[in-house]
DNA sequence: CTTCCTGGTTGCATAGTACAACTCGGGCGG
DNA sequence: CCGCCCGAGTTGTACTATGCAACCAGGAAG
């Protein structure tokens, strides 16, 4: 085998583990919030408001499960919903004052966990790493297996 | 921010993203396997044959969990348990043929797919990417916040 | 108005997981 | 040998995340 096909090897294993390891520790992202959630609450910051079925089509998640998990973030007061005047059928979906701090909280601390894990990378390797990893991911269709989810 | 603040961002969104589409797609790497199931095959076949009790601390698992992910392995026929002569609480699991051969088949299919997925990056660029993951998942405690697991 | 489409909710089922209580065998000190 | 504690595994219970299907309500086209 090659070196080529060998790194190829290893990059599966790795991506494996990532996976497995993180599928773990998905739902004990912070106290506050799963990581799906803070996600989707990372969305609504970007999008600045949204609707849940853009959220379920954006994450390929389903439309219940959104529903279900937008429940929970309204519960927590972190998101509102706004009826929108245009169509009543919809609701669009905004972060609270509370929502907002508590997203820059988890992004801080994710960011701070970031930074000392890399701490030591040269920043020639890192902004590789970077540049790969999007590459990687820009693929149609990230999945564990490498193949797209089947929908 | 300069550069390499830049990149860190960058490794952190990219990470999250697999984390999440990974998560969603764990469940049906396979028709025949989950992940977590695809692992515990692939360290029965890598050891030889080993103790639940040693899955469980390996992979950070509850040992109910190995129990039962052992015992759903156990009804598909893709392992066996035997007794150890030895220490009569232990029960050794082996993989059957059966079992070696979904484990090559699926093996060999992610292969396929992240040969496809990877096919026209350099081969430098594989091996760098293949060391950085290496490098990364190094880091005591992988989870998605970068943080290590509470236990 | 009737029909069809769309956004969202809810009931039901499933997977994966943890925690705790329990069983059973093994190893030790007396 | 006996009593005790420990370690391997199992089982009951509960919880989370999820998808699918059925459903409801508002909108749009005829």
């Amino acid at each position: 085998m090659d070196a080529g096909a060998e790194a190829v090897e290893t990059i599966q294993r790795e991506m494996t583990s990532f996976a497995r390891r993180a599928r773990a520790s998905a739902g004990r992202l912070h106290p506050e919030l799963s990581l799906v959630s803070y996600t989707l609450l990372g969305h609504l910051e970007e999008s600045g408001g949204c609707r849940a079925t853009d959220l379920a089509a954006h994450y390929a998640l389903d439309k219940s499960t959104v529903s279900r998990q937008v429940s929970a973030l309204e519960r927590a007061a972190l998101i509102e919903r706004r009826p929108d005047p245009e169509d009543h059928r919809v609701q669009v979906l905004h972060l609270t004052d509370t929502g907002r701090r508590i997203l820059a909280q988890v992004t801080e601390s994710r960011r701070t966990a970031f930074r000392e894990r890399l701490a030591d990378w040269p920043a020639e390797d890192l902004e590789r790493f970077a540049e790969y990893l999007v590459r990687y991911n820009a693929w149609a269709g990230t999945t564990v297996s490498g193949r797209p989810p089947r929908r």
